[in-house]
DNA sequence: ATTTTTCTTGCAGAGTGTGTAAACTTACGC
DNA sequence: GCGTAAGTTTACACACTCTGCAAGAAAAAT
């Protein structure tokens, strides 16, 4: 993977991952979720307000907002946008089975971290208020979820496939299915939906 | 079915069906609902307000919250509790399939009114961040669902069991799946599972 | 008729989330 | 470098959501 380095300059192109802008955003965004996190975890979701957060990652109140649309989001530390356009332009030239592929748009999701489904799973455990606000946030995921899927086969069958998928997902995200930890691997999703297919056949 | 009238005295026993209070706080939620729905449809969600909804329904702002936790819920008409006491009895006490009782279980919940599920569909058609919502609300309702099912069969495969019958119910709600109007029945559901079943092991 | 319980209401207040415009920082061309 | 363009942060103001509390109104129980 090259970083886009210009060899001849040594700056970095506009906006691109590397430069200076980008990493300083993901920089405070970092800063907001591990500020929200620790304090949720520590206090309760409900004995911790935005400006909490926010005098902890020395944000002010406002830049809070361009970076979640919500504490709850912030504490879990949910992606802005679900699908790249990486994901899904890969997504749209795939060949495989749907629903394989399916499970592979579904397990690439951004994370800023690599233990960010740990911390997810953790929350909920010890605040149920925030399964509700993933779920929410999921629902914006699926939605765009179905416009791909149905741009590969067309209505119910694109519908169908998306519920099962995300059926699997949840099982995953839902603490207390299994005790892996880490994020859900194609495979894994895969495995899950053949156990979804035997359980509604017997 | 006896409407639980005292014969000797004419009067009801307290806060039964049918009681003066139990007819008016079904009287006053419904008011709410038809208000929050109807102005949602003309204006959109972001253009009414919870006092505007009190206004017309004719109620203060305060009981507004007695009935309905959000401004969505209230539009949609989630009901508060979504499992009666009775449904989950008749639940535990089932002697079928596991999947085929959780079907009934699910479609058997509470509406004030018949075409609930419809005024769903149109409602989340024309305001997507109502399928948040729904979805959000949804989420509770499952709990519930699964606390219910892990006390006829354990652990794993009770979470697969909920988890294939919710993702039927969601795409019944959704509004694109069927264009069939009314709530989803136990049969409909399990006809969907089965789909859905066909379409995992293609 | 009186007491008790339940529901409604108004008020006050904490907290969430948004629009706006000014200050500031980074990027880019010269 | 240097100045302009573009993007980000911040303070301020504000509408709105939702909760706690206590007094009043309505219904049920005695």
């Amino acid at each position: 993977m090259s970083t886009a380095r210009d060899a001849m300059t040594g700056t970095f192109a506009a906006d691109e991952p590397g430069s200076l802008r980008e990493r300083k955003k993901k920089q405070t965004r970092r800063a907001i979720h591990d500020a929200a996190y620790h304090l949720v975890a520590e206090r309760g979701l409900a004995h911790v307000t935005v400006a909490d957060v926010c005098t902890t990652a020395a944000v002010s109140d406002r830049t809070f907002f361009n970076y979640f649309p919500s504490k709850a989001a912030a504490a879990l530390g949910l992606p802005g946008t679900a699908v790249t356009e990486e994901s899904a332009q890969r997504f749209l030239s795939g060949t495989g089975e749907l629903i394989d592929d399916l499970c592979e748009l579904i397990s690439s999701l951004p994370s800023d971290d690599e233990d960010g489904v740990q911390r997810i799973r953790e929350l909920v455990k010890i605040e149920p208020h925030l399964l509700a606000a993933l779920h929410q946030w999921t629902s914006g995921f699926r939605q765009r979820v179905i416009e791909l899927a149905e741009q590969r086969s067309s209505g119910q069958t694109a519908r169908l496939a998306v519920a099962l998928v995300f059926a699997a997902l949840i099982l995953h995200a839902d603490s207390g299915y299994t005790g892996r930890a880490g994020r859900a691997s194609a495979a894994e999703l895969r495995r899950t939906i053949s156990l979804l297919s035997s359980v509604a056949t017997d």
